[in-house]
Order: structure tokens, then sequence, then C-alpha cells
DNA sequence: CTCAGTGCAAAAGCTTTGCATAATA
DNA sequence: TATTATGCAAAGCTTTTGCACTGAG
């Protein structure tokens, strides 16, 4: 069963890290995991929350950092004061953000490699990470605008 | 002589607008016109005490935001708690941002107009505004590391 | 048994807001 | 003179930290 391989592989993870592995993680990292990308704390919080009521905000914020630290989880930047938590992706992707109904719409482009190669600012640098945001209005926010 | 240019420039920028021309908000625009981008709120408010010695920081972030609605500023998400701001340019660049020194370098390149042109869930999606970091070790700081 | 992790409460940033005062148009 | 903007202080949010207690290894 797929919940019971991704608890498996959520183990693992935090097993290999050298980390105790400890309900409150196991779950934070399977909260984040089934979140669907783009939880911020307090969400993760709440959710988490519902299977485990004393968890508190500060072990999410620990946690966080912790598996940030080991590159299981990444932090984003969207226009606003708080940041938002997404599994770490195998393969470079970016987000679209809508200013409308705030939907945040996944690509992958490589577009590391595609400055990395054209731009010459960057040919002396060695990019290590990347994160790109372009907000605009989605389809249907455009068409509820008319 | 160009600073009395500028002065002029922001003088009608933030007149046009139909704000009233304070004090504050003139030196503001300044501050941040000569800040060589990316001051954050604080330092725009160190920088701009030096001359108007009472001038408070909610001033300042009042005033940042008004010129982040006219679109004279615009502010920028690196990998950290507070916002920076700059002289909102007249064409679409871009951000390496250097995690050794924390020297921002700046490089320009329609990623935006790629993106639209080449990422299928782009297609549909009305792009107004683009902010894209790449971080990584700039040459001083990887020839320091060895 | 030992040390890392947790919960709680309190503190620490950054940013916003209320209100009386000052300044622009 | 009628608003709009400012300064100050206080409040608001997100995030971090100290400390005693708990639980994993």
């Amino acid at each position: 069963m797929d919940s019971n391989n991704t608890l498996k592989k959520t183990y693992r993870e935090l097993d290999e890290s050298g980390l105790r592995v400890t309900s409150q993680r196991t779950l934070i990292l399977e909260v984040i995991r089934q979140g669907e990308g783009h939880l911020d704390a307090d969400e993760v919080h709440r959710r988490a929350r519902e299977k485990q009521p004393r968890l508190s905000l500060s072990t999410v914020y620990r946690t966080l950092q912790k598996l940030k630290e080991l590159g299981l989880v990444e932090e984003l930047h969207f226009d606003e004061t708080h940041h938002h938590y997404e599994i770490k992706p195998p393969t470079e992707h970016h987000h679209l953000v809508c200013l409308g109904c705030g939907r945040v719409i996944e690509f992958q482009y490589p577009l590391a490699r595609l400055v990395k190669k054209n731009v010459t600012e960057a040919k002396d640098f060695e990019i290590t990470g990347s994160e790109v945001q372009m907000t605009g209005y989605c389809l249907t926010c455009r068409q509820n605008r008319e």
C-alpha cells in the first residue's frame, strides 16, 4: 500500500540522517509530503495536530529547520511575510503564483542551466540553488475579471 | 549636475503620482536610488536618518508601501526573514546571491518571455512579474574556500 | 542511563496601526 | 483650511530561545 511505503521512506530518511526518529518528526514529514507542496509552518502545525494534538509550533519550526538542513524539504519565499515548505523535488522546478486566487502552478524548466550558459555574470558563479516565482493571473482569474 | 537631475526626477515622480511631496518621501526615494539596489527597510532608515534624524521607521515602511504601489520600487525576497527594496528597473533583471559573502550580482535576461514561450503550464498564465534568485558561490568565495 | 528532542512560555525580530500633531496643497 | 502625512508608542505576526521534562537509542 502506498501510504505505508511512503511511511517507510519517511522513517528511513530520518533514520539515515542520524537524527532520532520521533513520532513528531515522522508526522511532520508525512504532512509535508502529503501537503502537495507549499504549506506554511502554521498550516503544517494545524494539520499535524489533528493526529497529535499536543504537538507544539516550536517543534514544527525546529523540525522544519532540521529537514531543511538535511535537504529533505525546501523553503520557499512567496510574496508574503512568512515561509512555505515543500518536499525537495528531484528535479529543478519553479512556480507560477496567481495573484487572483493564490493558486501555485509548478513547472519544470532548467532555468539554472540556461542562465549559466547564457549570462555572462553567471559564468564565474557556481549556482547551487535557484528559486523562481513568476506572478500574474491564471486563466480562470482572467476570465472572471471580465 | 547629475544628483540635481535625479532629484528633479524624484520630485516629478512623486508629484505626478498624486501623492503629497514631502521631504521624507523625497529623501527615502533618493536613498533607495543611490543605494545600488537591495536595501532593507532598516538600512534605508539608517541612511536616511543621517540627513533627517527625526525620520521614523514607520514612515519608511509606509513610504515603501506607497512606492511599491506606484511601481517605483520593487520588493525582493532573498533567503531571509525581511524584505529588500530596489528602484524598479526598466528591464527585467534577476539576482545571483552569493552564500559566501552575501554579494548580490544582477543580470539581465528575459526569463519571463522564455518561460512563457517554452513552458506549457505558462501558456494560459499572464505573467505580470517575475522574481528570480539563484544562490551559490561567487568566484572569490570559491577561491577562498580552497 | 544519557543525551537529543519536546512542550510551554517568554522573547525577539520585522512590520503594521492608532492617535494626536504637523505640514502640504 | 481641509486633508494627508508624520512621529511615537503600542500592538501584531512569524519565528526563535530557555528551561525543565520526556523519550529514543
